[in-house]
DNA sequence: ACCCAGGCATTGG
DNA sequence: CCAATGCATGGG
């Protein structure tokens, strides 16, 4: 059965750059990279994939699966705001929108597994992760998969995974947690989320960034933004994360965006 | 065989 | 309250 286009990209969006991340660190089975498209299944189990023209899928989308695509695709960034405000910051990625996770706990499970270790590790250990407990599904060209659900992962062997105890902790008590965070006001997610073993200030400053999309959300503590920063704001080799908010918080409402236009720079 | 990589919790001063 | 330490794997 041959897929239909479901949907546009963004206006704007170069999607090659904006699937750098999913070939850089290695193979991703939940956002799957091959054959020069980027394949998921979105929350209601609806299996989709996309290139350079749009969204395509095997079936019928509801109005949901719409709306998970639009913030997955990262609609809800203005490129034209940080071109017009920071043009030598969006001179550094033209195009570029930001793949977000749209759900909170794959969003916080991957960010658990990236914690200290580098990228290529963490992604070596959730691929291991997602082929045990995902739902996998092919056509005839790739196998991915959907992220496990809280509901696979509760109470689960997490063993031999490569996780370490504290990570392994923290996915068992994200699988339980109520991450259900309609109506709660951003400081209380935080608080919420903080309460959890295993998430700090950096877990959480990416989930505001990267799974709710916040415009002026940011990492000040991470290692990567601190050294994107310092490179290019002083042509030091990193800053401290102080420094590192200070200066990202003037980019105001565009500062998500900023940051990762100068991630691209590493 | 090291050393570092998109942190966090625990412990000791 | 700040500093030091262990955790875990993949790549250089």
């Amino acid at each position: 059965m041959q897929p239909t286009l479901i949907a546009p990209l963004p206006p704007g969006t170069d999607f090659v750059r904006s699937t750098f991340r999913y070939r850089r660190y290695g193979r991703d089975p939940a956002s799957l990279w091959h054959d020069g498209r980027l394949h998921r299944v979105l929350r209601s189990g609806l299996a989709v994939r996309v290139d350079e023209s749009g969204v395509w899928a095997w079936a019928e989308p509801a109005a949901a699966d719409l709306a998970e695509l639009a913030h997955l695709l990262g609609a809800g960034f203005d490129l034209d705001g940080l071109r017009a405000a920071h043009p030598e910051v969006y001179a550094l990625a033209p195009g570029y929108r930001p793949i977000l996770l749209a759900d909170p706990f794959e969003a916080l499970a991957t960010t658990v597994t990236a914690q200290q270790i580098s990228l290529r590790a963490a992604c070596a250990m959730r691929a291991r992760l997602v082929e045990r407990f995902g739902r996998p599904v092919s056509n005839d060209a790739a196998t991915w998969y959907a992220f496990p659900a809280q509901t696979d992962l509760a109470g689960a062997d997490l063993d031999g995974l490569g996780l370490s105890a504290a990570k392994r902790r923290t996915l068992l008590a994200l699988a339980g947690a109520d991450l259900d965070f309609a109506g709660v006001d951003d400081l209380g997610i935080r608080e919420r989320l903080l309460e959890l073993p295993g998430i700090g200030p950096w877990t959480v400053d990416w989930f505001m960034a990267r799974c709710l999309g916040r415009p002026d959300a940011f990492a000040p503590g991470d290692l990567g933004v601190r050294k994107a920063v310092a490179r290019f704001a002083g042509g030091e080799p990193i800053w401290p994360a102080d420094r590192v908010a200070e200066v990202c918080s003037g980019f105001g409402p565009h500062a998500n965006l900023a940051v990762h236009y100068l991630l691209t720079t590493l």
